[in-house]
RNA sequence: GCGCCCGUAGCUCAGUGGUAGAGCACUCGGCUUUUAACCGAUUGGUCGUGCGUUCGACUCGCACCGGGCGCACCA
């Protein structure tokens, strides 16, 4: 990227400014003005359409190649494409693309005149008659255009397309509009979002919006962004979980509570990862993580079937299938079944210590015995996870808002599922007696004090609201990002995020 | 934060020490029922930025800016 004589910032794709002005932008500068001096508004208010593109596609499916009709309609969308000299447009609108014949017997020498003051990229709305050309194309004879809002930058190639992954997430505007697949993923995600509030919504849970902007952020094991409020004078933080406030919800007496809510974490960024993202959050009252799986695998087998139409999907060459039932295994048998070690073996921190030796995991941060069980976990075994798999039974110092197991000491009733050799969700049967919650946090609030800037806060109000009682729960949490990836079988996260996190480009 | 790689025309890309190239797009002309339309001619670049090395730098070195992938952190 560099820096033009006259301040203007540039990027691998021109930014649109004032003064980036260039030969290709005044080229269509020029006609824009010629436009304006012929007496015609190159951006009106508006335009009556009489189909879509692809209603028409559908409509005239069977008319026979050289036909005419005497059916007229109104279309208006993006010019795509032009041949023979503007004899034939594509036009093209949310629904699809539609071919527009400009031929001189059904348009005025005007109109034939200024239709070399149009670009690539233009609007352009246009009445005629519907036929189908002899080479199969339906098309419109146009009889009258339109001029809808006129473009002053280039697209991209038409055939070769926009590539270049940088400019691509910058302008992504031109990414959506030059390649389709763009367009289809977002708006799966919006189908996976709608699909998965409709299930939430007929079984009764409601959804209810909880703070961003939080005194302490706490939940999850992330850091925070900061940031500042005016008039207190206080410094605040963006959340990094719905969690506690959902809680709080089931203790004032919603039973069942969900949100669908923006989460902000000050980490690095990566193909899986995205400063601001989308997660599920969920609680149920009287149920556990064992009802809680069934529930969850049934709502994703439903919405996979909703969006993608199958229950099966391929994501990076893999067949996954949501329709089987999804196997469940204690995360001690799944490291013994891929490694061949047990860990119900190794009870004491060195014996513990001594296996992720023989193993070559890497448990330079991993102080306690379940947080090297958990090291083995994510080296060895989550990679091989492709089907759908719920991973249960914790060790109790990884998930400090867990109810401990009812029978296996040191466990605690967690489940993740992984899917594709990701994290895909987790959940649990919901911490509800306050006095262990308070010893947790404070062994939370001992380790940030120590320095660990991911630990957990003491949230003393969440504690407060526990001690008036809370029913058993079970909640869970699903990126619904990673969801989408897998559901469009997408590569990176960015490509499931309409705007993602771009680093600005320096100023001069 | 660390490692490897990348940055050349509006787009997609060649060019590895000796005058900056191609296809498409743009402009002009021709042609006119096309499907990446076709034919012809032109135009377009401080080779990401800066500082070095050199007789000479797109090419080599260093720094910086931006990006990709992997690791780390995590969802």
């Amino acid at each position: 990227m560099h820096t033009k004589a006259d301040g203007v910032v540039s990027g691998g794709y021109p930014l649109s400014s004032e003064q980036d002005s260039n030969r290709l932008r005044d080229e269509r500068l020029r006609k824009l003005n010629a436009l304006r001096q012929s007496g015609t508004n190159p951006y009106p208010y508006k335009f009556g359409r009489s189909h879509l593109a692809g209603a028409l596609q559908e409509k005239y499916a069977d008319l026979a190649p050289g036909t005419e009709t005497e059916d007229v309609v109104s279309v208006c969308g993006r010019i795509m494409n032009e041949r023979n000299t503007w004899m034939f447009v594509d036009l093209v609108d949310e629904s699809g693309k539609i071919q527009l014949f400009c031929h001189k017997e059904s348009l005025s020498e005007d109109d034939l005149k200024q239709l070399k003051l149009l670009d690539k990229g233009d609007f352009l709305g246009a009445t005629g008659t519907i036929r189908r050309t002899k080479a199969g194309e339906l098309s419109i004879k146009v009889k009258g255009y339109e001029i809808l809002g006129k473009s002053l930058q280039p697209l991209p190639d038409s055939w070769q397309g926009l590539t270049d992954v940088e400019a691509r997430y910058r302008h992504r505007y031109v990414d959506m509009l030059i390649n389709p697949h763009v367009r289809d993923t977002l708006r799966k995600r919006a189908l996976t979002i709608r699909a998965i509030r409709q299930y939430l919504d007929e079984r009764g849970y409601l959804e209810i919006e909880t703070p961003v902007l939080q005194v302490e952020a706490g939940g999850a094991d992330a850091r925070p962004f900061v940031t500042h409020h005016n008039a207190l004078d206080l410094e605040l933080f963006m959340r990094i979980a719905t969690e506690l406030h959902l809680k709080r919800l089931i203790v004032g007496g919603f039973e069942r509570v969900y949100e669908i809510g923006r989460i902000f974490r000050n980490e690095g960024i990566s193909t899986r990862h995205n400063p601001e993202f989308t997660m599920l959050e969920f609680y149920c009252a009287y149920g556990d993580y064992n009802e809680m799986m069934d529930f969850t695998e049934a709502m994703l087998r439903s919405v996979a079937q909703s969006v993608t139409g199958s229950a099966s999907l391929n994501y990076a060459g893999n067949v996954i299938d949501f329709g089987k039932p999804w196997r469940r295994l204690r995360m001690i048998d799944a490291i013994k079944d891929v490694t061949g070690r047990d860990f119900d073996k190794a009870t004491e921190v060195e014996a513990a210590r001594q296996i992720a030796k023989e193993l070559k995991v890497d448990i330079s941060q991993a102080e306690t015995r379940g947080a090297m069980v958990n090291e083995v976990f994510e080296t060895c075994v989550e990679p091989t996870l492709i089907q759908p798999t719920f991973i249960i039974d914790y060790p109790v110092e990884t998930s400090p808002l867990t109810k401990v197991h009812r029978s296996r000491e040191g466990e605690v009733e967690r489940f993740e599922l992984f899917v594709a050799g990701r994290e895909l969700a987790n959940g649990y049967s919901e911490l509800t007696d306050p006095e262990d919650q308070r010893q947790r946090l404070e062994e939370q609030a001992r380790k940030k004090a120590a320095g660990n800037l991911e630990a957990m806060p003491l949230d003393l109000d969440f504690l407060l609201a526990m001690e008036y009682g809370m029913p058993p729960t079970m909640g869970i949490g699903i990126g619904i990002d990673r969801l989408v990836m897998l559901l469009t079988d997408s590569a990176s996260i960015r490509d499931v995020i309409a705007f993602p996190t771009v680093k600005p480009l320096a100023k001069s």
